[in-house]
DNA sequence: CTGAAAGCGCTAACAA
DNA sequence: TTGTTAGCGCTTTCAG
């Protein structure tokens, strides 16, 4: 139904392909004849197939980025930040999302395939081998995980947990409970590992309550076994499941921060609109979501950077923490002024 | 370099159109040659072109959904039963974001036009001839909006503007403000005649004061006008307005629901999380993401059914309106009781 | 059941 | 500067 080159180039009387370069080289054909082209397209509503051109020309200018849940706040400034990075590159983002589940992950990659140019894996929850497989199909760049071959831009939560660690220890806490992630998330494993290594350097005990799901739902349902471990703080896989937490300790009675501190991961931004404000250690998502898409398109130009970018993350001291029963100054001052005590 | 049907063909000693068949009409081709076929697939790693079959079928097996602002908390449940019901039918969503600008919102649907059998245009804020225009390119649903000769889903917010209107009258409100949205916003536009209708059938003031951004932000730095309007209520035009109205009123000392009632539109999960809890008019979201996605489905099969569906709202009274100077029941009663006492 | 041939809408050498 | 030709990877008649 719509208008095809060949309809064009019938009603101007020129040669299909003098139609083609009229839009996708201007400048190989003569003033005149174009604009008699581009008047005819008007006329008839015309637009380029862009699926018929990438087919030959290998480019859609489109990338696909596929984040595990949408709902999750974490998700939109990376997505903005991917987007704005690509529009000034000409290239749109088309997001997906795979709702938690490895099998969406893989049937999406494959609708994605030739639909774009490369896809943005964040946060995937598949396995290493068959994301490696994957990638076979279509370029990507995996956000949040190392996989061996493959580009990829992680932000730092092993040091994000291991400073949150350090800040509860340093407070006085002892007993400090770590609520996990989903399973196959490589950031809770990452967290796991660098809060149990933090943990055993303060001769602190980590006690690992999960797998969760990552949602406030999944925080506020653990309220009731943290009460039962016995712990003075936890440390939440993220600020949704922080944020659930604190909403479920208070509906058992238990106050945070005054009887548990908690500390989640992210800073969205909730965290700040919350009360208690909550502490939690801010991950880089513009700055990620950006270099993934940088990523992308320059791994078409020269395809033997694969590089790993590694992103900082920093702990944003807010009101959900506060000195344990071993600070240093004394149970009752605030988080600040434990910190004080501790670094003197 | 990813593996063709040719090099399947080939490498199986069959023709490719037997290879075709084997994937797009299994039941076509002998089970024996099938077999060896999908063995030679599965060696190659080969995937069927999902962009090359499309140009030939027409059919992509894709749809595109256009949000205003991803990061909106409003938009994600509808974005989950759009996928949700699109799964269903075998068909992936693709989401974009228009981040509110309408010469993004028309290069977005020149992007998605070929990538996708249709495009869920969610709360445009383009013209309503663009849309016709842009309607002859591929297929569209507008979702929130009327646009004459498309087919729609639409929340009734008017109806949730009057019930919200009613509830803040009832409660003896009469100076009352109606933060509007931003500008081309087809739901502004609707609770505004709604809001003003329902406001001088209670011989209440209604009193303007926009357009917005429809953000936290947005809400928050109107506090200040606000007060200035010597009114006793408002009505934003969404919930995250709302929430970011009653922050600014807060830093102003004002209170809310003592000092000033505040009724949101949306009911996003955000709503109930927030001190107080915010009064709002839900609306149907996922109800709304299902239906387009049916629409646009069935719209294939059946041209003419350019059906328009309304979708009911309702008013969810919570903590964040109280009685006003001129309540019937006296002020300093709950809002529930205030409502008893206009009932009886 | 399988092969041959045409073509979806477009671009990209190569000639003219 | 423009037309000619070939073909991107696939599906779909139509014969055989």
């Amino acid at each position: 139904m719509p208008a095809t080159i060949r309809d064009v180039a019938r009603a101007c009387g020129v040669h299909i392909s003098t139609v083609s370069r009229t839009f996708s080289a201007p400048h190989l054909v003569n003033p005149e004849t174009r604009g008699r082209v581009l008047a005819c397209a008007e006329h008839l509503g015309y637009r380029p197939n862009k699926a018929a051109r990438a087919l030959i020309t290998g480019r859609t200018h489109n990338i696909g980025l596929m984040v595990a849940d949408i709902a999750n706040p974490f998700f939109p400034p990376l997505i903005k930040a991917a987007e704005s990075q690509a529009r000034h590159r000409d290239y749109h983002i088309f997001v997906t999302d795979t709702n938690e589940d490895p099998s969406v992950e893989e049937e999406l990659v494959h609708a994605l395939a030739k639909q774009v140019d490369g896809v943005l894996l964040c946060s995937p929850r598949m396995s290493n081998s068959l994301i490696e497989q994957l990638s076979r199909e279509v370029p990507l760049v995996v956000i949040n995980r190392q996989v061996t071959g493959l580009p990829a831009v992680v932000m730092d939560v092993g040091q994000g947990a291991r400073l949150a660690i350090e800040h509860l220890t340093g407070l006085g806490h002892r007993e400090i409970a770590l609520l996990s992630g989903p399973r196959g998330s490589w950031t809770s494993r990452e967290i796991r590992r660098a809060a149990g290594a933090a943990a055993r350097a303060a001769e602190a005990t980590l006690t690992v309550l999960g797998p969760n799901p990552p949602t406030e739902d999944g925080g506020q349902s653990m309220a009731d076994q943290v009460r039962r471990a016995e712990v003075t703080a936890v440390l939440a896989y993220n600020d949704l499941m922080a944020i659930g937490l604190i909403e479920g300790l208070d509906a058992l009675g238990i106050r945070v921060p005054q009887d548990i501190s908690v500390v989640g991961i992210d800073d969205i931004s909730l965290s700040r609109l919350t009360r208690p404000k909550l502490t939690t250690v801010a991950t880089p998502t513009a700055a990620a979501g950006r270099t993934a898409v940088d990523m992308l398109l320059q791994h078409g130009d020269d395809r033997r950077t694969t590089a790993q970018v590694t992103l900082q993350t920093e702990l944003v001291i807010r009101d959900s923490t506060s000195p344990g029963p071993h600070c240093p100054a004394g149970p009752g001052s605030t988080a600040a002024a434990a910190l004080e005590g501790v670094a003197s």
